[in-house]
Formats: structure tokens, sequence, C-alpha cells
DNA sequence: TTGTTATCTGCAAATCAATTGCAATTGTAA
DNA sequence: TTACAATTGCAATTGATTTGCAGATAACAA
């Protein structure tokens, strides 16, 4: 789980960027730091609501690349649990930056009239989460928890 | 919205099939009671879990209609409330006859490596999706709560 | 630095779920 | 039985996502 070589690879990587967890873990997982996954995450970053892969397209800037190379990314980048997939009910995947990157636990409260996207806090108790998984022999339990409906200015529609 | 003419209606029914709820609702929302629809309802009512599109399809047998179509009737079914749309996040929507027509309201546990999916009774508290959205002001709030693992026999893998 | 190599990327083509246009068919109400 | 809107089959299309492949490039060791 820990870096092998701590002090060798800290050289290394103070001289081509800054360390942090997103590289970190990029490493852990043999993957490369390159240039379209790190403008990718700044993009993320940068953005409150979760972005579809177009959106992430459409805001790269001079960093652009190739679509194809994002929706390869997103897998990746979510595998290694940097950002986390939404699936909002209209045919595109949306992701944010996961927990422990930056973001806390939270799930999304979206008008399916608009699609404006907030965020909600609340969340479904752990302990019955746990007494699910085991009345079913399951591990690895997770939950999506997503709230839709019309927002305010979607309701005189 | 109620029928105009109870007791003429009654009598059609009885000779052209059953009266029940389903063909109900479909005839006030001005919708017909076609062969397709009798036969993808039919077919929900056989099946425990969530179906997709082409499994519909493939378990039609001699009432077999277009693919086209039965995409087309999910809507319609979807917009009447006799049918309920789950997403487990693998690319297919899954349809399942709605609380009112059989079963009652509940969640899943979907494996996410053999896809096989449970049955879960446990739900978001009622109370707190009402602070959720009067504190946002929306209106029309549902919620859609999946859990994924790994079951019993795929843990080993 | 430089070489080696596995990982990545861009580009184009291919998939796959879902939608749509249109002409022919069919369920409903009068 | 008639009239008409709703529905269907079929083919073509859309839009998101994936994939094959050859040419870059990051990582690491010498």
């Amino acid at each position: 789980m820990s870096s092998p070589c701590a002090q060798h690879q800290h050289v290394h990587r103070l001289i081509q960027q800054p360390l942090t967890e997103l590289t970190e873990k990029l490493r852990r997982g043999a993957r490369k730091v390159t240039a379209p996954r790190q403008a990718i995450l700044d993009v993320l970053r940068k953005h409150a609501s979760p972005l579809t892969n177009k959106e992430i397209h459409a805001a790269l800037g001079k960093e652009d690349c190739d679509l194809a190379t994002i929706y390869r990314n997103m897998h990746t980048l979510e595998l290694l649990g940097l950002v986390r997939r939404y699936d909002f009910g209209d045919g595109a995947a949306r992701f944010e930056l996961s927990a422990e990157e930056g973001s806390s636990h939270h799930h999304h409260l979206v008008c399916t009239r608009c699609r404006l996207i907030v965020e909600v806090d609340e969340c479904f108790p752990e302990e019955f989460q746990s007494a699910i998984a085991s009345r079913h022999g399951f591990t690895q339990v997770q939950h999506r928890l997503e709230f839709t409906g019309w927002c305010p200015k979607c309701q005189s529609r």
C-alpha cells in the first residue's frame, strides 16, 4: 500500500510535477501521469456538479484531447477510485472527484425537467446497509441514492 | 379523467378480455389495449427480476413484436405507472411491474460480477425525503436506491 | 542521458441501446 | 359499420461508448 522506495520516488516527482494524492494513486496502479489525465482532473476540480464526458471534453482548453481518450481515462480513474460515476437517467454517465479527492460523500437531487443538480448530504444508514449485505451474503456493498423531482423554476411548466 | 359511460364500457370489456387494472389504466390514458402491450405485461408478470427490453423481446413467444414497439411501449407503460424503470449501470434499462401491479415498492441489490439481482425491502425514510424536497424547493420528489456488491458465489473470483 | 518497454493517445471504424419517419394496420367510440 | 387517432413493423438514424491499430510517451534502469 505504501511507496516501496519513498525517497527515490519523491525526488523524481518533485522534478516532474507536484506530489499529489492523485499521482500517488496513478503510480500505485502502474498508470502514467499523462497530460490528458491531469487536465481531466483539473476540470473536475473546478466544477461543483458531475460532468459528462462531452462536457469534460468541451471544458478542456488548450489541453484538448480525443474524446475516446476521455472515455478510456474515466474508466481508469474510476477503477483507481479517483472519480465517482453517476447515472441520472438521461443516457450519459457523469463524473466527479471521489470523496477522498476533495468532495465529501454525498448524493444528488436532479431536476428531471432542466437537469439542475443539487448536492444532498443525507445518506442511507450504514447499519441498514450492513444488515442487507450480511442477510444476502454480499460483500463490498455500496449504495447509490438519487433523488429526482421538479426544481422551483420548473414547477410552473 | 374518469370513464364517461361506465356501463357501456364494462360490457365492451367483458367481451374482449378480462377487466384488469392494466386495461383500466390504459383506457384512462386514452391508450389502446393491444396484443404487444398485453404480451409485454404478461412477460413481466412471470418474472421476478427487472428485465431489459431485449430480454422482454426474447421472452415473447408467439406474441412476438418488433423491438422498437417494445421500446415505445415501455415509455408508455412507465408514463401510465404500470411499470417501473431501473438502471443498474450496465447500459441497459430494466423494467418490472410497478407497485400497484403486483410487486411492492422495493429496491435492488445487484452483483456487479454476475448481475444477480436480489430484492431489498429497506427504503430511504420518507420524512428525510420530504425534508430534502422542501429544503431545496423541489416537488414531485422520488428516489432511486440501489445496492451493488459481490454475491456469495462471486466473492472467490 | 539513453535505451527499453509497457502504457497511452489519436484517429477511424464499429457497437449497442434507444429513437424516429413513414406507410400500413388496428382498437375505439359513435 | 364507419371514421379516426393510436399503434405497429421496418428501416434508417442518433448518440453514447468501445475498440483496433500504429505512432507517441512516461517510467525506470543502466
